[in-house]
DNA sequence: ATCCAAAAATGACCGCGGTCAATTCCATAA
DNA sequence: TTATGGAATTGACCGCGGTCATTTTTGGAT
């Protein structure tokens, strides 16, 4: 039985990311054509097929690394104390979900987290976003948030709006204001502790 | 100048669209070919297009047809009293938006609404959802909705949470939980009036 | 060295959406 | 009736993602 990934498996798939990295950073989802890629990898197309299952297999690995790394970022800074904090640091999350409708069309598709299967990255990734929202709404201060509701659910009701403003950066009557203001008062009002009565 | 659209052209589009319609509720988006609508219609393909610009001209339409009459049936139903009930009175609404992950894909990519631009049925629906939300809000019990926020947001906020409950139907682990039972705790939250502090 | 089974890579081929210059059709004006 | 220009339609053609039977490579076993 001998069935270990071989060495020149590893750099054919190695070579394949790396130039599909570029095409991704220079044009976008919009401009990446797999022949391309293929030609430059020096590579048969059933190669790139064989790799990655389909072209949204790495796509979906690019995005994938790109949130990982914002997800990251955010974990490291100080956690928000506000919901307005909140959202000023979710804006560079959203803005790597969300440069293109195309990205985000599939970083939507993809989203069916909140299911441990494995799902690739950017599914991981919507459960990393979960976790730290939580622990980060877990940790706000009580005056500064609801106590009515638990964390994880007030955690991805965020995620939902989070989708919700990116989606309307596609629309041109909202492409001005900037995503941040869009997201504020659906935290705003999502988190903050209800008025006295 | 004579510019009136031909008759002609009217019954082939009609030939078109009906043919489509029964392709979609046959096999849903995923089974439409256009090339099999076009043969069945006797025409060619350049017709296709030159009446839809592309495939999913013609799936708006067939889509937009179906929210519309849900929506209907929603508006001509007594409103409903509290966000239970206005979770169960969405669910027809939601099952025809999302019958499939593709259809889904296709409403929410075009749900850049709250943009009055001519972008289609779809996007015109969701405005409409808008009116028909805000109206049922504010016309709720006072004491089954929270009085600190514009309900307009908070339609806006409903529509958040349909997307978000669909997108999850298409995620394993909640499939088989019903729609509704995954939009209702986040509905309860977003509305109910908060606890006295 | 040689053999061999599995892994890796190949590339001709297909399906299907979309394009566009060319052609046909039709309503009106002369 | 005929001329005419725009509307409607045509279909050959293209781009590109994806498939799969076939071939090449590889690394252990003998």
């Amino acid at each position: 039985m001998d069935k270990p990934i071989q060495t020149r498996a590893l750099q054919t798939r190695a070579r394949l990311l790396e130039i599909g990295r570029a095409h991704f950073v220079r044009d976008g989802v919009a401009g990446l054509r797999v022949e391309q890629i293929v030609a430059e990898a020096g590579v048969a197309k059933g190669t790139f097929f064989s790799h990655f299952g389909d072209k949204e297999g790495l796509l979906t690995l690019l995005i994938g690394e790109r949130m990982t790394a914002a997800l990251d970022r955010l974990a490291a800074a100080p956690p928000p104390e506000t919901p307005d904090d909140l959202t000023t640091a979710l804006a560079p999350l959203m803005a790597e979900m969300a440069p293109d409708a195309q990205t985000f069309d599939i970083v939507l598709r993809h989203s069916g987290a909140t299911g441990t299967d494995e799902e690739g990255p950017i599914a991981r990734n919507f459960l990393a976003q979960v976790e730290v929202l939580t622990g980060w709404i877990a940790r706000l201060q009580p005056d500064a948030v609801r106590a009515d509701a638990d964390p994880a659910l007030l955690a991805e009701g965020v995620q939902a709006f989070m989708a919700h403003a990116m989606a309307l950066t596609f629309c041109a009557l909202h492409s001005a204001t900037g995503i941040d203001a869009r997201l504020r008062p659906f935290l705003r009002t999502w988190l903050a502790p209800l008025p006295v009565r």
